[in-house]
DNA sequence: GCGCTGTATCTGGCATACAATATACCAGAA
DNA sequence: TTCTGGTATATTGTATGCCAGATACAGCGC
């Protein structure tokens, strides 16, 4: 009996989170910014059909969705993936800011010196060289640096509510990292914050984080005119 | 045509959004630490028959408060009013925390004198004297004050994103206010608030709404050892 | 007396059916 | 030709029915 390697049976999962999850897939992997408008409806119908389930959990992983923010619902209309406007995004990112610079508090009071160590991990296979030929890769890593940020304070609330908002940062910093020197920039701070951390000050580690992110901001709300 | 004074028929307000602020006001109005662990139970047939609707927008309603962190549910067994342990109450606070000190840079930054001032208003039907007779409107204005910094910080992803937990530190504080002294500090810390933010001084109106919430969350910790 | 197994019943999860409303299209009049 | 009003169609919102999993309890074996 013991020797059976029987993984445990995840009921857990229901349809309707399946559905949930695909459809915050779908929507995550989409650049919402270069599709076109009529391409923003969800048909409940269309995606029962292209799931192979009923509407039911459809509608429950959309009540999920709009609660989330990543589609809004017009009464009797039906449910559009949300676009975000410029000054939402700002918000957004205000709102990380203040997420992320408590959670660099949390850290420098109570992170092991290993868990912080591993801050540097994430961005060892870059050099300075190559950065500008693997610009992708990098803004994994630097989404990975700012999640982990927040996974390292140990908070758990403070962690699910950054989630619900992590999505909306992911899009900016995509477009976002590739402009001008930025991501230069970007690997600079990040050192900086890593130090601040590590020398447990905490002050400066909330204060570089909370810049970092504003900087961020400031940059979009120059930048980006087409929102 | 245009003499009639018509009011847009309020179309928005579908049975399953009713359904959810009728339960959502349910919970927010039990005292979730005195009631029997049985009544943590959210029967969907008994909600439904008690409001005199299907199962279909309870279920509707029940996703968004499951979302919202206010029930739970366990696969295949139903919904249960979340209860919060001390742990996860103090993380509430501190993201809490989190959001008002950016709030009160945002403040600082962008609010007229006028809407500063109104945050003395709130008091404004408080002295000293009379405090300990009216715990229960002090502790009203308490909530509204700090639900009004949210506010005047102009930031709409920020306020929504408090709304969402401002429901749990309200009955922290509802609990809390009447022990020990912590209303004479409080008002104090109020005041010293309010001035900081007259004055223009981010930082320190930052870290005085910062240190005002940790206070409590320290308060929960050294005291609510029955949660 | 204790523990396991089978069964009845209850309840949530999903599918489907029905009702209500919005949109699109078409006809007729100005 | 253009605008208005009616009707058909499509789609959301709600209700209901069915099924599977979970709990409780009775019966059986040890």
């Amino acid at each position: 009996m013991a020797g059976l390697a029987l993984a445990a049976i995840r009921s857990d999962v229901s349809i309707s989170v399946q559905v949930y999850e695909a459809i915050r897939a779908a929507i995550t992997a989409t650049n919402l910014y270069e599709i076109d408008e009529s391409d923003l409806r969800l048909d409940e119908r269309e995606l029962a059909a292209r799931l192979g389930v009923s509407r039911t959990p459809i509608r429950e992983a959309l009540v999920r969705l709009e609660h989330e923010g990543l589609v809004t619902s017009v009464p009797r209309r039906g449910y559009y993936i949300a676009r975000k406007s410029k000054a939402e995004l700002i918000e957004v990112i205000i709102v990380w800011a203040a997420l992320e610079s408590m959670a660099a508090r949390l850290v420098s009071q109570r992170a092991s010196d290993a868990a912080i160590a591993s801050l540097r991990e994430i961005f060892a296979t870059f050099d300075g060289e190559k950065l500008a030929a693997h610009i992708d890769e990098y803004s994994d890593a630097n989404l990975r640096f700012h999640a982990r940020i927040i996974e390292l304070s140990g908070c758990d609330v403070l962690r699910r509510t950054a989630d619900g908002i992590l999505i909306h940062v992911r899009s900016i910093r995509h477009r976002t990292i590739g402009e001008d020197h930025r991501f230069e920039r970007s690997i600079v701070d990040h050192m900086h914050i890593i130090e601040a951390l590590e020398a447990r000050d905490e002050e400066l580690a909330a204060r570089l984080v909370r810049d970092h992110a504003l900087a961020l901001a400031a940059h979009v709300d120059a930048n980006d005119n087409d929102l």
